[in-house]
DNA sequence: TCACCCTTGAAAGTTATTTCCAACCCCCCG
DNA sequence: CGGGGGGTTGGAAATAACTTTCAAGGGTGA
C-alpha cells in the first residue's frame, strides 16, 4: 500500500466497532456523528434506511452514505446488511459484563477484571482488523530479508525491542532502534530486500517516521504497524497493520491497550516468519533456552 | 391470497428454514422455487437484490415480495435483512478448531486467531489467579514509596520497563534495571519506605532474585511477579504476584504468554498506584501528554 | 482580512422495491 | 369436450430507497 488511501478493499464482516474507532479520528465531525450511533446501536441502525438514519444523526443522506464508504462499504446498503448480521451475532453473544470505564474509586478486584476484559477485547478488535494481507506480505518480506530494522519510540519501542528479540532468537539478524538519530543513520544502510518496520500508534510520529522514510527511499520493503492507517507514516510504508484503538479512559491511557494491540500483531507477524523458516528457526530456539538454563538456580521443590 | 394477507405480525428472527418447510405446502409452486433458494443459501441470497433473486429462480420480482411476506417480513427489504442476520450467525456458529496448537502449517488467518485466542486466554487465567490482596499490598506500598527499583531481564526486561516508563509519567520514582550488576549495586540503595520489583517467569532467575534478596535484606517491601510462586524469588519477596503459566507450542515460546500476563499484572499495579495518587497523577499524565504534541506531524486529513 | 479548501446538505439522478393489472393456466363444471 | 371462474404469474408503472452531484457555508492559514 504506497500512495493508496482506501483503508481496506474488502468490506469487514463483524469488527465494525473496532473500525469504527479506528477510523473516527480521521472522520469529520457529521461523519462522526454517523458511525458514533452506528457503532453504539449496530440493530437500531440496520432498521433504518438512509433518510431515517440522517435524520437521527441530524445530518444528511450524503452523508451517511460517505461514512459507509469510509468505513469499507461500497455503499449504505450493504453497511446495513453488515449491520444487520452484525446485530444478530451480538445477539446471540451473551451481555458482556464489565462494560463500565475503570474508576478512581474501583476495588482492585474490579480494576483486574476490568482491565483484563478490556484487555480480551481489544486482542479481539485487533484480530477481527488485520488484514491477513498485509500482514502475510509482511511475513513473507520478512522471513528473507538479509536484516531488519525495527522502529519505535515510548511505549512503541519496547513493543519493537520485544520483537527484535525474538527475531534474533530464531536467528535472523534484527535490530530494534530506539535512538531515533542512529536510527537514520542506519537507515540509510538499508536496500532493496532489506525490512524496515515502524511502530506507532498515533502514524503521526516524526522520529519514527523518518527513519522509514529513509529505508522507503533505499528501496527496503517498508512495514508501518500504527493505529491510524491513515496516518503520515502509511506514506512511506509498503505494508500497513492496523492496531486497533481502544477506547481509553483517564486511568487507563491509549499507551496500554495500543501496546497490547501491537503486540499481538508483532507476534502474529514473528509465527508468522517462524513458520516460514521453521528449519533453521526451531533448532535457534532451543539453543536459545539451553544457553539459558544455567541462568536459573535449581527450584525449591 | 390477496396481497394485503399477513400470516403472522412478528418477523422471525432465525427459524426460517422451519418456517418455510411449514409454509410450502401453502405457496404456489413459483414461491416454493423462491423459498427453497432462500433455504438452501440464505447467504447467497442475502447478497442478491428483489430483481436478482427473480432471476436465480427463474421467477419475477412480484412474487419474490410475495414469498417474503408470506414467511411474515414487511416486503423483501426486511427478508433480505434477517437473512443477512442468518448468515452471519451461521457462519459464527461454524466452531474455529481455535483450541488446536499453532502448526507450522497454518494459515497467517489461523495465527491470527489462535493467538489471540490463546492471550485472551491467559488474560482469563491471570485475572482469576491473582491474588488480589497481595496485589493491593503492592499497590499501597508502591503508591507511597520513596523510590521504586524493577528488575527483569530478558523478556520480563521489558516488562519492567514497561511499568518504569508508566510510573515515572505519574510522577513516581522508578527505574528499570536490565543490568544485573547495577541492579545488586542500586539495590545496596534501598531502604524501608522503598519498593523492589522483581519480574521472572520462572521464579529462578538469579539474575533478578540477588538485586531482589540485597533489596529485602536492606528493609524495602520487596514484590515478586512470577509465574512459580514457590519459585526461590519468592523467599525474598514480602508479596508475590503470581502469573500464569499458559501451554506452550513450539512455535510459540513461553515467553509470549508469560509476557501477557505479567503486563496485566503490572498494569493492574500501575493503575492502582495511579487510583492512589490520582490527585497527582491525573495532571503528570496530562502533561507528558503535551510534552509530545509537538513531535507529531500534522494529521492527513 | 482574504483566499482557499474542506465539509455539508439539498436536490437531481439512479437503482431497487412494491404495487397494480392483465394475461394466463389449471381445474371444475356444464 | 368446451367454457367459465378463481387463483397464479410476470410485465410494467409507481413508489421508495439509495447514490451522485453541486453549490453554499465554514473554518484555517497566509
Amino acid at each position: 500500500m504506497k500512495e493508496s488511501f482506501n483503508p481496506d478493499s474488502p468490506p469487514a464482516p463483524a469488527a465494525l466497532a473496532a473500525k469504527v474507532r479506528t477510523l473516527a479520528p480521521s472522520m469529520t465531525r457529521s461523519m462522526q456523528r454517523v458511525a458514533e450511533a452506528v457503532a453504539h446501536d449496530p440493530a437500531g441502525c440496520a432498521a433504518l434506511t438512509v433518510t431515517g438514519l440522517a435524520e437521527l444523526t441530524g445530518t444528511s443522506e450524503a452523508t451517511v452514505v460517505r461514512t459507509a464508504r469510509l468505513l469499507g462499504y461500497p455503499g449504505y446498503r450493504d453497511l446495513r446488511l453488515a449491520l444487520a448480521g452484525l446485530a444478530a451475532h451480538q445477539q446471540s453473544g451473551r451481555a458482556p459484563a464489565v462494560t463500565a470505564d475503570i474508576a478512581v474509586d474501583d476495588s482492585i478486584a474490579d480494576v483486574v477484571t476490568k482491565l483484563a476484559y478490556d484487555e480480551q477485547q481489544t486482542l479481539a478488535d485487533t484480530a477481527a482488523g488485520l488484514d491477513t494481507v498485509q500482514l502475510g506480505a509482511a511475513v513473507a518480506a520478512a522471513a528473507t530479508a538479509r536484516r531488519i530494522d525495527i522502529y519505535g519510540v515510548g511505549a512503541s519501542s519496547l513493543v519493537g525491542q520485544d520483537l527484535a528479540q525474538k527475531l534474533l532468537r530464531i536467528g535472523l539478524i534484527a535490530h530494534a532502534h530506539m535512538d531515533p538519530h542512529l536510527a537514520v543513520t542506519n537507515a540509510v544502510q538499508l536496500r532493496p530486500g532489506d525490512v524496515a518496520i515502524a511502530i506507532t500508534h498515533s502514524g503521526s510520529t516524526g522520529d519514527v517516521i523518518e527513519p522509514l522514510r529513509v529505508a522507503f527511499d533505499r528501496g527496503a520493503t517498508t512495514v508501518a504497524i500504527t493505529g491510524r492507517p491513515d496516518g503520515p507514516v502509511s506514506q512511506y510504508a509498503d505494508h500497513v497493520l492496523t492496531t486497533s484503538t481502544a477506547r481509553e479512559s483517564e486511568l487507563r491511557p491509549a499507551a496500554m491497550s495500543s501496546r497490547t494491540s501491537q503486540l499481538l500483531v508483532v507476534d502474529c507477524l514473528f509465527i508468522g516468519v517462524a513458520q516460514r523458516t521453521y528449519e533453521t528457526a526451531a533448532p535457534a530456539l532451543s539453543a536459545s533456552y539451553e544457553a539459558l538454563a544455567h541462568r536459573h538456580t535449581p527450584r525449591s521443590r
